[in-house]
DNA sequence: TCGTTAATGTACGAAACGGTACATACATTG
DNA sequence: CAATGTATGTACCGTTTCGTACATTAACGA
């Protein structure tokens, strides 16, 4: 072996490398010895620094929310009138899920596994704060002024928001299957990412 | 063996016990040998009756989508107004998805995979026609009557419903985690199947 | 009734797979 | 520079898991 030591690079590779496995195969699919192969290291190095199969995966979850959870931080909308920033909050969340489709598969794996894994990674337990607290702020100062509906909550809005992104890149082989239509497509994405926010403003300013 | 020989018999229960299987843990999850075990039949039958658990995986594709296709069929909303069809036909789809969870969890396995599966399963070529046209015939009726916004087809309005009723299912583990709302209690869905109609009837009506 | 075929059961094999024992090389510190 | 712990590589083991060879039983028509 040529290059020298480097433990921080080592793991990383073998996260980023399962990360691909894991959300390509599930978790059951995915097999040590591929991700392994994968890297310029070996089978070995997992359990040294993970303890096994399914302590690299909560490593990859772990790492995954981590990812969307500093990038949702990011999401500033304090200085847009409340329809502004809630159709620049839609439009924002769908361009971050269609750009980490890894992400969002590994979502469905562990969903598939009830979230077995993920009431295991103590450090999630509140990670979903920060998409809420985001939007209570906009929709407090929407139903101030009236512009926006009272009878929803952040979460609602979440959800609702959350469910169009997260289909558009978990369902896309069966939907674009059944309806013909690629959901990857550059102009199809662009419509997809104008009718969210229609939807969304449509909704809370009826 | 006490009971006679009945091979319809033998095909559905393993039929049946594989969407359960699969649905729970994935296709390579799933075990064939604890398929065959949950059933009154054997291992043997399986190889016999579909080949292999490839095989049996896509009978259970087709199974079910051929049930929710026979569903999306009896959907008539033909006499109902055009804004109060929509909301009907949203609310139906919600209550179809909720209560059958395996589907929904087999599509997801399926995405997992690509589609590769189903692509595989000639039967299913058109398959989602059905719920697109009763779409159709009613936003045609309210572009007319000026109703409903004329800028949007049947297949944005229907990949809008599914993906939030989808998502009810498919991901209330790992998003009941981070926000701590229990999708399947039977207030919260009431809720969202409220919410569901609200957002697309405010969104079309806009 | 008898033979033929569809249906089913049993036992086993081969490969895949997760995991580990053991050896070793690098780096850091005293 | 010695020494000690961290990091890495190789070879292997035990089990699981899909699949199959072979035997057997029920049904049904000639």
């Amino acid at each position: 072996m040529v290059q020298s030591r480097d433990a921080e690079r080592t793991r990383s590779e073998l996260l980023d490398v399962a990360t691909e496995v894991f959300s390509e195969q599930g978790y059951s699919g995915a097999r040590v010895d591929e991700i392994a192969e994968r890297t310029r290291t070996t089978k070995r190095m997992i359990y040294y620094y993970f303890g096994g199969k399914e302590g690299l995966f909560l490593a990859v979850l772990e790492a995954a929310y981590r990812r969307i959870r500093d990038l949702e931080q990011g999401l500033h909308a304090g200085d847009l009138e409340p329809v502004d920033a809630i159709r620049r909050i839609a439009e924002l969340t769908f361009d971050h899920h269609v750009d980490h489709p890894d992400f969002i598969r590994l979502v469905s794996v562990e969903n598939i596994h009830r979230g077995r894994h993920l009431e295991k990674v103590e450090s999630l337990r509140e990670l979903g704060a920060p998409a809420a607290t985001v939007l209570d702020e906009v929709l407090a100062r929407g139903r101030e002024s009236g512009e926006l509906r009272a009878d929803v909550d952040a979460v609602d809005v979440h959800m609702m928001i959350s469910a169009y992104c997260v289909f558009q890149v978990a369902n896309s082989a069966t939907f674009g299957f059944l309806f013909g239509r690629d959901m990857l497509a550059p102009d199809v994405r662009a419509r997809h990412r104008r009718i969210l926010g229609d939807i969304v403003v449509g909704w809370l300013t009826a």
